[in-house]
DNA sequence: CTGAAAGCGCTTACAG
DNA sequence: CTGAAAGCGCTTACAG
């Protein structure tokens, strides 16, 4: 059985679907009386006005696009959790899309979300991908960037300084002694890009240069064994390991210990992110936090403020993030 | 700027838009040089299809909406995800909506995804909520409950057996010994029910009854501490501890360190879900796996299913949970 | 206070 | 091969 219409409900009660519409719709201009009857008739065909209709007629949906590379990081549940829960008190709904990772799929989902005319979009690319901007850009939605940015538009970005947490973390290694500290990475991401200019720079300011042997950027979705066994192969290996994330961490985590590895007395461990589990690890982890909540309240916040007017210039909003020291390091 | 439209594609084509859409949808029923010429200036235009136009011609709109209790959970954001994944390989998007354990929240998410005529939906509901199930019917919309099902409609459904589940955890805890035994558990929803039937069946097969002073059902939100500050304040207190789901053992885990408490030989310790870093807590968590990914595979095939065609009876689809025992027990 | 009419952006029989 | 027309479900000036 096909949902109500609003034509069903107006039938029904004897009137035109333009006093129907009115009903429901508490204008004032309806007589207390056809209200009742006409509320009560929609309540008894469960009739709920269609969304399609109103919008195609009103021109806004009240919707909001999220592009992310998957909600099975914690990291980016996290920040879609913050961002529904501030983009709900102000009546607009999400529309989640993964990435995966994969230009292409980002470029797909970034499509679906335009042609569902949601009232603005929030994306966390995964490359930089001139063709996701031209469309953005070309059909004049408003859009902010979180947690990556991209290199060819001066978009609105709301996230992490990425070089500053790679320094960081690193500056950390080397404060606790060590030298020979080997970087895992990920790949493509403009944060993976700037932690190396970080962890780059860090080096340099204690006269280190970079051994290319001590870095890898793993693949989407590349396991982190590989990558481990060709650090410890090295002559010397490395006495420290930087990862772009806790959700690599954790599984390096697991490999060294299984290799008889002791943390961090053969191997010091830091990461990013800070996930809730981090703490309760064994050994507990040192990671910089990097407040995803908070960056996705202030991409909200900011897209909130697009929607209602036009901003005057780009605005990139800098999450500061912060290092916890635990006993991985 | 507004997007463009298919009239402005014509209007610039010098076509109609009945031609200008054949063209677009690649009719074998325009010209060559016609389609060509309407399908660059689409292009050049950016033109996106207005899916709210065409849903409104078509009556479907490709898009299944999902309301979960929130996506921060692990173990449901993992369901999601691959529920994504199956609904994504046959051309559907997927509308997530939080109900924050809020059975108000959930009514509304469910009008919500009703008035924006999504295909199909897949809930976790909350509790059992005759209302939200009224709507649900009287609308005809396709529907699955996953993980929790309700009481008052012979829905369709795909998850644990949940009074297996509970019965195989604390099962598990009297095998190695121990009897007095509590049970963190959640409130409300049909899962922590029937986990708790589970609960007590163990025990009665073991000839203990269950002492009320050992069970504790937390509200959404509510911190582990005063509950466990209850077990621990008891005479005699627990030895072992079930906890409803990994996400409230990991605080419990906190907290009894926190507390001097050695696990297991002071507390032992098993939860529900199996999420990815429980291997790598410390002590390594015992933990029943309700393996999320085929519950969500399984409630997307069960749900196209359905789209494609009406199934004669309610299904009911058990995906067989394991026991994983590591070091916390 | 109420209704007939037009239109939001599309698609598809129906003519030509 | 192409266009004029009708309609999907709604809403809002415009008359009455």
């Amino acid at each position: 059985m096909a949902p109500a219409t609003l034509r069903d409900v107006a039938r029904r009660c004897g009137v035109s679907t333009a006093t129907a519409s009115r009903a429901l719709n508490n204008r004032h201009d309806v007589s207390e009386a056809t209200r009742q009857r006409v509320q009560e008739t929609a309540t008894l065909l469960g009739y709920v006005p269609n969304t399609m209709a109103q919008g195609l007629w009103s021109g806004c949906t009240k919707t909001i696009g999220v592009v992310v590379t998957t909600i099975l990081s914690p990291f980016y549940a996290a920040m879609v959790d913050s961002l529904e829960t501030q983009l709900r008190q102000e009546g607009y709904n999400i529309v989640l899309c993964s990435s995966l990772e994969d230009p292409a799929i980002e470029l797909q989902a970034v499509k679906t979300l335009l042609q569902q005319r949601v009232d603005g979009i929030v994306l966390a690319p995964v490359a930089d991908q001139p063709e996701v901007e031209e469309f953005l850009e070309k059909n004049g939605i408003p859009y902010v960037l979180v947690a990556r940015s991209a290199l060819h538009v001066d978009a609105d970005f709301v996230g992490s300084d990425d070089r500053e947490v790679g320094r960081v973390a690193t500056a950390h290694l080397l404060e606790k002694g060590h030298r020979r500290i080997a970087f895992l990475n990920s790949k493509q991401s403009s944060s993976a890009k700037d932690r190396f200019a970080g962890y780059r720079l860090a080096l340099e300011e204690y006269s280190l240069s970079i051994n290319p042997d001590y870095v890898w950027s793993l693949d989407p979705g590349e396991p982190v064994e590989g990558a481990l066994r060709s650090f410890l192969r090295q002559d010397p290996p490395p006495t420290a390991l930087f990862c772009f994330c806790d959700e690599i961490a954790l599984p390096t985590m697991e490999f060294l210990k299984e290799q008889g590895y002791r943390i961090p007395d053969d191997m010091a461990l830091v990461s990013v992110d800070n996930l809730h589990y981090t703490s309760q690890l064994n050994p507990a982890l040192t990671t910089v936090d990097t407040h995803k909540e908070v960056i996705g309240e202030q991409a909200a916040r900011l897209l909130l403020a697009k929607l209602h007017g036009p901003l005057r210039a780009s605005r990139k909003v800098n999450v500061p993030a912060t290092l916890i020291v635990r006993h991985s390091s």
